[in-house]
DNA sequence: TATCATGGCTACTGTCAATAGCTAATTCCT
DNA sequence: AGGAATTAGCTATTGACAGTAGCCATGATA
């Protein structure tokens, strides 16, 4: 290895995160990754090929952080408002995150949880289809909120609470 | 009125719309849309502020058109489904719809159809909540289907129908 | 110590949004 | 009829950005 590089895939890809989180994605360019990771521009292509793989490089390590914040919860409340809290917290990586831009792998293994608990509640049988209504009803409720689609009338917490309370009503029921 | 326009609102949203459909959000630069309505690039800058507001512009119309396409239906199974079809047909317009870059206005008014029935079904009381639900399910549902986010195998029209029926449920029990 | 693989650099290209400033067409006002 | 005012369109340009070309320096390996 000759050379002793003076940056990593690692460091880029964390202060990918820190930009994001800072500036949006759309302030997520090469000069500024680059800048905070130490080199310039044009080095950050000997370890990524293009912006696309580094941005796909920070949805995965955002989309691990938020499996890791999801992790503890164990019942369908929990989760969805631990998902809520942290989409507020990091609204960037969370529209990245649910975005698509990320490895289909990680995506995956983040959905776990969700599957196990859809599971629990509806039943084996009927596990995947629980689980994904859930987890479009909460990525959809929650981008909806971040864009702004709620208008100011009306109480977006009690809809939050009331979609909770008939999920888990329409779930167990049989 | 000196000097008749070559070009108008209308035409460059018309144009701007065509572009979307057959080259993305990305494909929509303000030189493609001049080129379609006959004119040069910075001309447009005469009708319209920037590029976000012609992104605005295209985003009215495309959520005028899709208002338009569900405005027969009257119960939610059928209103989720042509729902779920338009966004098929008109994937980038269905995504810029929902992105949250069209006026308040036009997307309020798009979505009373929905409050009318989730309020039938729920209650004129949990009227707003349930719309929410149910607009939340159906937009995140039609957008993980679009970003691909279903990978996991299984049957996507099954989860749909799954969904519906137990959103039905949901709304409906007391 | 010579070789060579490799990471970083400067300099550059091409694309795009947006602006500056000119020109020409048309209406209005005398 | 014949300016003056107004305004859409144009060419030329700027500045941000992604990405490439090609050189240089470093250090492992033999």
């Amino acid at each position: 290895m000759p050379t002793p590089s003076r940056t990593s895939i690692a460091a880029i890809t964390a202060a990918g995160g820190q930009i994001l989180e800072a500036r949006g994605l759309q302030g997520l360019t090469m000069q500024a990754v680059a800048l905070a990771a130490g080199v310039r521009a044009p080095s950050l292509y000997k370890h990524v090929a293009d912006r696309d793989a580094l941005v796909g490089l920070v949805a995965d390590a955002a989309a691990l952080a938020l499996a890791a914040h999801l992790a503890p919860e164990d019942n369908l409340a929990g989760l969805a408002r631990a998902l809520r809290f942290w989409a507020t917290a990091h609204p960037h990586a969370y529209r990245l995150v649910f975005s698509g831009q990320g490895s289909p792998d990680v995506a995956a293994a983040s959905g776990a949880p969700v599957l196990a608990i859809a599971g629990g509640l509806a039943g084996s049988a009927d596990e995947l289809s629980a689980a994904r209504l859930v987890t479009a009803w909460a990525t959809g409720f929650i981008s909806m909120e971040l864009a702004g689609a709620f208008q100011l009338d009306g109480d977006v917490e009690a809809a939050f609470d009331y979609a909770l309370d008939r999920l888990t009503l329409a779930l167990t029921a049989r």
